[in-house]
DNA sequence: GTACGATAGTCATACGTATGACTATCGTCG
DNA sequence: CGACGATAGTCATACGTATGACTATCGTAC
């Protein structure tokens, strides 16, 4: 008596016996190419029988047969937080509508050793600038797109408009009367976050910067140093939403208003920035992962793919409200 | 000339060559079982030899020899959630350790048609229990562990311990002196929810709920609902971080004092929580991931895996904070 | 009637690995 | 000295697919 084993997954050959044909045919047939080769009728009669049987190819085989694996690997810092998993959804979309599919490697910030994931079994991958580093560990040239990072760092990259979106900020700021800004800076020696500080630093001359790594509590303390100072900023520019949680925390244990005392903008857009009604830049995340994944399917086939860089948008909430800051803390401007 | 393509990665037959053995001592050396049928003088110079060249076993020959994959699926509503975030980052860790990897498959709540995912390519699933209704599509059976799901439901099952998560909860917030407790529910039909509803009931006699979509508007508008009762309740337990967001600013929006004139609790414990000082259930969203995981690795080695019951903690933030309570809203309670 | 091009398929093989079946060599024991 | 068990390998094959090389059939044109 045979055991009960779970039957077996049809195969490509069971089709053919099935619809009487030979393997080679189900396989030209289902693969769509081979446009004369094959009858209408044959055809139609291997789908039918293809579809009754339920078969679905083997990607194992595939793989081996076709030496790629349509796979693409996702290398960012940590999944955990809501910018990198929007970028995870957007290029997961479009993967998937290619046929591709998309699978995570975290590569935390603290480790700078080189990169040592899985690099046989993708075709291809992405990578925020947060993991350029690591990168040099590759051991065959894998085609690569980075995400926010240097455009002339050799590899194609998807960028954001952070010098449209920072001016926009200042401007906004000005327009409120802030003249000292304070810059609450991440602590990440990364493309990104260079290109904001000299960003800002080119729009006002007299800006003060402290730095913390991506925390509240971290954004707490540095906020804190700088709302202490002599010549305190009024309002203060967060690199990220989270160090803009930190200093709106910080504000309120040093008594200050917000926007009243000091105004507060964070940067992501993340859904901190809604709770805590924070003004911030809102960075298309699901775009950038979307543009980056069809870039890397331009490398893929042969194509050079284009370098885009997205518009970022300045949103105006409560933490630079212009009317609070008029009735709360001063008189009005003019 | 030959074309300068990229050296194709060298294969266990390359290193046999080189090694002047065949390939299956190459490949029984290197897999690590048949202990005594290699030589040890031999055994070195096949692994000196594949480091040398940089071997990688091929992992698509491999799996199709096989015939597994040694991938695993995560099936989830969205990874943009932090707590969903987080259980993979708990499952993913455990399954690198054990040799495997992790995708990601999202399954929206609003598709209620039947699974479609690549269910070929994987060896096992973790499913949240909010894709639970979606699982009947699967063609062939495949291991499966679910997450925060009914224990009785047939599949194994990691969970948290909500009822005393609730019994925790409302101690509290009776201790604090609430007695008219409003309950935000998500109306998502799932088991983990009804069984937050059947806990919280169970304990509170006239609780008053109202249901919500889990987002910040959503939960806003049904928690001015509740405040706006005749008999208004003194705590909102919401089932969620963010519906308590919502019922944070609909408190504020309606011009009462958290805690105040009202305490507000969340579940989760995800960043939101802590950016508004909120009162919540920390759910070990990383622990639940690991464990299924350990779990499904139990499933696939023919083990029976155990069913965890995993600790929730309270807690406690300025939401529901007693001395607020007591100097802002009333006289002392007794 | 035969040569030929098009049509409609089949055949054989390769991808790289893992493993059951087989073999050669050697030391030892009866 | 022949048999035999252990040791240390090799050989051949299968996994399921895709595709270049090959073949059979037929209608048509010379």
């Amino acid at each position: 008596m045979p055991a009960d084993t779970p039957p077996a997954p049809p195969t490509s050959k069971d089709v053919a016996a099935a619809a009487g044909v030979s393997q080679s045919t189900v396989s030209m047939v289902l693969s769509g190419k081979w446009p004369g080769r094959v009858s209408a009728r044959t055809a139609q009669k291997v789908r039918d029988t293809a579809e009754r049987l339920g078969y679905r190819p083997n990607p194992a085989a595939r793989n081996l047969r076709l030496g790629r694996t349509r796979t693409i690997m996702l290398v960012v810092p940590t999944i955990t937080a809501p910018f990198f998993a929007s970028v995870y959804i957007g290029a997961a979309r479009v993967a998937a509508e290619h046929g591709f599919s998309l699978v995570v490697f975290t590569w935390p910030l603290d480790l700078d050793g080189p990169f040592d994931g899985p690099q046989e079994a993708i075709d291809g991958m992405l990578a925020s600038s947060m993991a350029e580093a690591s990168l040099s560990g590759m051991r065959r040239p894998v085609p690569l797109v980075m995400l926010d990072s240097d455009p002339d760092g050799g590899a194609p990259t998807v960028n954001f408009d952070i010098e449209g979106a920072m001016r926009d900020l200042t401007e906004h700021l000005f327009a409120l009367g802030h003249r000292r800004i304070g810059h609450l800076a991440a602590d990440i020696d990364v493309w990104t976050f260079q290109c904001r500080a000299a960003a800002l630093e080119a729009r006002v001359p007299d800006v003060v910067t402290e730095r913390a790594a991506i925390s509240i509590t971290d954004g707490f303390e540095a906020a804190v140093r700088l709302l202490s100072r002599p010549d305190r900023p009024t309002a203060l520019v967060c690199d990220d939403d989270t160090l803009a949680v930190g200093a709106h925390k910080a504000a309120q244990a040093l008594g200050l208003d917000v926007p009243g005392d000091v105004a507060i903008t964070g940067f992501d857009d993340v859904i901190l920035a809604e709770a805590l009604e924070l003004t911030t830049v809102r960075l298309p995340a699901e775009q950038l992962g979307a543009q980056a994944m069809l870039g890397l399917l331009d490398l893929l086939n042969g194509r050079t793919p284009p370098r885009p860089v997205l518009p970022a948008e300045l949103v105006i909430r409560r933490s630079t409200s212009p009317s609070a800051a008029l009735t709360t803390a001063a008189e009005p401007a003019d």
